[in-house]
DNA sequence: AACCGCTTGTGAACGCAGGTACAAAGTCGC
DNA sequence: GCGACTTTGTACCTGCGTTCACAAGCGGTT
């Protein structure tokens, strides 16, 4: 009614701003809609597409919400153009320069991974401290000496940096992607780091994870023999 | 005030329950007090500790809080009496027992990192279906076939299991895992597991990471320039 | 053409997490 | 011994995220 009044206020696009939380999770509705894409069902519902991601049915219809009107009611959603809206939202299918700082085990994993490049992710720049490293080949690319790191970041316009170096030099290395004008980052190192503004950085902590982990384990059978707690399935509850 | 009174009540320990995230926190204020436990100084304040654990101050000695006073008012925490603390409420200091199933490219990197057993994680079982690997040392510990997963499970009695396989075997190895008694999950595969109730899953989905900075990158870019926004057609198709 | 069933989209309530501000409490200096 | 300073611990508030429930809308059917 006054839905299409206002988008002609708003001239276009979509002012409202999508949680954080609600982005993760339009990342993985956008992976299950690519592995339903290869059947034929041109349609799905949130039902179905909640229980694929793992989520509930309202948080879904609610998270798709954010990005407009996706669906059609009565029938659901249509794979194909969903697909397209959410892959225009999280920023199109444009190929995303990345550089690897620290190729070591775990960064030669990611560099060799072929997940992200096909959703737009490549690894254009892999840099290591070490003279052995250096020079080979991995996942495409060649393993270049960290002196390069300005110039890499610059020839390739690269947005994004992976830091999986050991954690004592994660933050020097930080400043030279955020002074080289990288403003995302990933950090694999356990350490904080420090940015300037306009600098976002998402930490992946695999030590963290383990420990929470244990602390649930411990949690549950901690409670369970001593005493109380005549409830023990109202933690583990699973959706 | 009525806080020691209620204590009294209940006898003993900490009934009270802790936020998952401030657990997650929790691990990460023990990581820090280690690396300052080398130097010499025998106490911090909340500010140092959360300077170096990137939050706020008055978070940190809310996350503390749940564990009781630790600290001395108008001194700070001591360093050693707070990881001693910490360890205990994250669940001792005991080895724990980790299984890893699909030996390659990310799960040889797990299996070879020193920074989980100084934790007490300990990968006691690595397992994959591939003859190849079968046999390989990783991280001083030989990888068995996948067949071997229950007896190793049960003469293990691991308590964590670690899903670095393909993601189109991550829920058979998943059942199987819980089958054999494991109740704590760490996935990296890209699916959503499904698991009966009592048991935790924790999912580490290194696409999302890189899909949320590339949002987040896009957002920024995006409010910058006046006007534009390339997919002008999909809103007005829509309606 | 009107009805019916199915599904979306959203308003409201709830619970949780994070931040601020302040009072309690202990120590250090004199 | 006492005062003042420092730092903790917590009560309050605000905003976010999640869930429930329901009205609106669309396709198919009669
Ligand atoms: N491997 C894992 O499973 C794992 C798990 C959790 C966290 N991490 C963290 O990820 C990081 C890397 O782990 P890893 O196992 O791959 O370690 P690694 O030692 O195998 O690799 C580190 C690499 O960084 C390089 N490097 C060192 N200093 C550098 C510098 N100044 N500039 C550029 N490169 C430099 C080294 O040459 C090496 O190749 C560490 O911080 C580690 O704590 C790893
Ligand atoms: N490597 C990365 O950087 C990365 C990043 C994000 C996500 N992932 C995910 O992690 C998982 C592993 O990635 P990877 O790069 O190590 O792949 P990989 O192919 O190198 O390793 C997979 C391993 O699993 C084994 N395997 C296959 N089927 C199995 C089964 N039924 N039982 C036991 N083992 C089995 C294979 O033999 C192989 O060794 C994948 O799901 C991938 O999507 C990896």
């Amino acid at each position: 009614m006054f839905g299409s009044l206002w988008s002609l206020l708003v001239t276009e696009s979509r002012p409202r701003i999508i949680p954080e939380a609600t982005v993760a999770r339009l990342a993985v509705y956008l992976r299950v809609l690519a592995g339903l894409a290869g059947d034929g069902c041109g349609h799905v519902s949130s039902g179905e597409l909640a229980a694929a991601a793992g989520v509930n049915p309202a948080g879904l219809r609610k998270d798709l919400s954010y990005l407009g009107p996706c669906g059609v009611r009565g029938v659901g959603y249509s794979v194909s153009g969903l697909r397209e809206r959410l892959t225009a939202a999280l920023g199109g299918e444009r190929s995303r320069p990345c550089v690897l700082v620290g190729i070591g085990r775990l960064g030669a994993a990611l560099a060799d991974y072929a997940g992200f490049a096909s959703r737009g992710f490549q690894f254009v720049g892999l840099l290591d401290a070490d003279p052995e490293r250096v020079g080979d080949r991995v996942g495409g690319c060649t393993v270049r000496p960290i002196a390069d790191l300005e110039s890499v970041v610059a020839d390739t316009e690269a947005a994004i940096g992976v830091i999986t170096t050991p954690a004592e030099v994660a933050q020097s290395v930080c400043d030279r992607l955020v002074a080289a004008g990288v403003r995302s980052i990933l950090n694999f190192a356990p350490v904080a780091l420090t940015v300037p503004g306009g600098v976002d950085v998402r930490k992946v902590d695999l030590s963290v994870e383990l420990q929470v982990l244990a602390f649930l384990d411990q949690q549950r059978d901690g409670g369970r023999p001593p005493v109380t707690v005549p409830v023990p399935a109202a933690l583990g509850a699973q959706r």
